[in-house]
RNA sequence: GCCGCCAUCGUCUAGUGGUCCAGGACGUCAGAUUCUCAUUCUGAAGAUCGCGGGUUCGACUCCCGCUGGCGGUACCA
């Protein structure tokens, strides 16, 4: 049995789209549950979408993720490394590679030179359109005689490899998600396999990598299904094995069309800009096409879980819409999880953005006093990038509304009342004494069955909002002094 | 246009001929807890299984047609 050899290729666009990252998820665990080799390859043979630092984002996001590969392309000290047998990785570097096999392709007569230019292409195109006829290459360069060849490469005369295609019968195969494909041989065309520039399309150079780096199975998007036969016959050109092909549907907008940057957010650095926890989006990114299926009601998995579980056979066939609100309470799930101190760690970034924060005392920007506060609002958060959002007098002094202080029907005297017997209640606990528990028991206490009448205004007097944690909760995160204070400045509107 | 893929609650999905007048999760709504928000718990609504034909004693499950969505049809990947 061949060793199981997975890569995930993807061309270095500046950002990973969650959609890629998906197949990488899936290629990952394939090669994991599957004790075979992880490979990063990378597809940057369109030297027009060449974008500056592209490859350290996309190696960086790989790192991130815990996709741990054993053959490829790395990042050490900032600089762009490659390891491993089959190398090099980068397609740029393998322009000699590609140009050698296309040659072999012309002696064995399973490919030809074409001279047309890019306009007389189009022209071509537009009137088969205009015909109702299906756009296809004429095949004009394939007539030239070998003489004629000759002389226009001597005269050096731009020029394209084109495949031949052989276009008797129908190419069948066996898809490992969606089961038989068949295509007829006859709609397939002579597609381009070198470029006038020297480098491979994506059609020859995935065909090549794939089997010198002796790929077993080749896991990509379904925009690939339809060329695939045209793979296949190159594989069949060559005389090599095929691999097996494993076909991952989209991943949608919620108006099912494909997902783009235009209905909001597709690269996975948004989601960590945001606040989404690592977990949280490969969790609710493996769910999105997979279940583990036979009755199984779970919805968190961990890595480990998900390479025990996955099976490309439970892949779902159809498309699946990326649902935010489905990663808000996955992601909310995870950050309960955290240790305090793992929530303060991965807090910190997203309370410098703050304005509130900044502008905060440093006791207030202390680790304590946050790890108070997280502790209060971790319940209430779906991502990180909400933090403090909703509690900000946790760090700035507030202006309560005298009415926003009221209780129902409470009259001024019964509520300078209920504030005063707050201000009693707190000024008789201990500074050591100060904890949630205490707060609550001895507020609660002396609340008896009118806990509105004691706990509204006192909140409002702490907070200044209409909607927050409860006292106590509050109370204990501001500490004493502050604490009494508010209740004072409450008071003065008496 | 041509070729291909796909089609179960709003969304992610379970379901591989009878156990399904279709199960779970998110979301929604209601209730409980409660000083408000959130959490938590309980419950409810929500899918004539895209439509129409077959096959079968019996179909969400198999076959055919249609419709719709998506993908491909590039010297992009």
């Amino acid at each position: 049995m061949k060793k199981t050899r997975v890569r995930f290729a993807p061309s270095p666009t500046g950002y990973m789209h969650v959609g890629n990252f998906r197949t990488a998820l899936y290629t990952y665990l394939f090669a994991k549950q599957n004790k075979g080799e992880f490979i990063l390859r990378i597809e940057d043979t369109d030297q027009k979408r060449y974008v500056k630092d592209a490859l350290e984002k996309l190696i960086q996001i790989m790192n991130w993720a815990g996709f741990d590969y054993g053959e490829g392309v790395y990042l050490e000290n900032n600089n762009i490394v490659q390891k491993g047998e089959f190398g090099p990785y980068i397609q740029s570097e393998r322009l000699e590679i590609y140009k050698k096999y296309a040659h072999e392709l012309i002696e064995k007569g399973h490919a030809y030179y074409c001279f047309c230019t890019p306009e007389r292409l189009e022209k071509m195109r537009a009137k088969q359109i205009a015909e109702k006829q299906a756009p296809k290459y004429d095949q004009t360069c394939l007539k030239l005689s070998k003489e004629e060849v000759g002389e226009k490469l001597k005269s050096d005369m731009p020029y394209v490899i084109r495949q031949k295609i052989n276009t008797e019968g129908a190419t069948e195969y066996a898809d490992l998600v969606r089961g038989k494909i068949r295509i007829e041989n006859e709609v397939l065309d002579d597609q381009v396999l070198l470029k006038s520039d020297g480098y491979p399309t994506y059609n020859f150079a995935n065909v090549i990598d794939d089997h010198l780096m002796e790929i077993s199975h080749v896991i990509r998007g379904e925009e690939y299904i339809s060329s695939t036969p045209k793979f296949i016959q190159l594989y069949q050109n060559f005389e090599w094995d095929v691999p097996v092909f494993a076909h991952l549907p989209l991943l949608l907008n919620p108006d099912k069309s494909k997902l783009s940057k235009r209905q909001g957010d597709v690269a996975v650095e948004d989601y960590i800009k945001k606040g989404y926890l690592k977990e949280a989006i490969v969790n609710f990114v493996a769910l999105l096409g997979w279940n583990p299926g036979e009755g199984s009601t779970q919805e968190i998995f961990s890595m480990e879980e998900l390479i025990e579980k996955f099976d490309l056979a439970h892949v779902h066939k159809a498309g699946a819409v990326f649902d935010l609100k489905k990663l808000d309470w996955i992601n909310s799930r995870y950050i309960k999880r955290l240790s305090l101190g793992e929530l303060y760690e991965k807090s910190l970034e997203f309370w410098k953005q703050k304005e509130f924060f900044n502008n905060a005392s440093e006791e207030k920007k202390s680790e304590e006093y946050l790890k108070k506060v997280l502790t209060i609002e971790r319940e209430r958060l779906n991502n990180l990038s909400e933090i403090g959002e909703n509690n900000q007098f946790f760090f700035q002094d507030i202006d309560c509304d005298k009415e926003l202080l009221r209780w129902k029907e409470m009259s001024d005297e019964n509520l300078k009342l209920s504030l005063e017997k707050s201000e009693k209640i707190l000024e008789e606990i201990l500074e050591s004494d100060w904890s949630r528990e205490k707060l609550e028991q001895k507020l609660l206490e002396a609340a008896a069955d009118k806990r509105g009448e004691l706990l509204w205004p006192l909140r409002v007097a702490l907070t200044g909002e209409q909607r927050s944690p409860s006292p106590s909760d509050v109370a204990w995160v501001l500490g004493k002094e502050e604490s009494l204070k508010r209740i004072e400045q409450a008071l003065e509107k008496f």
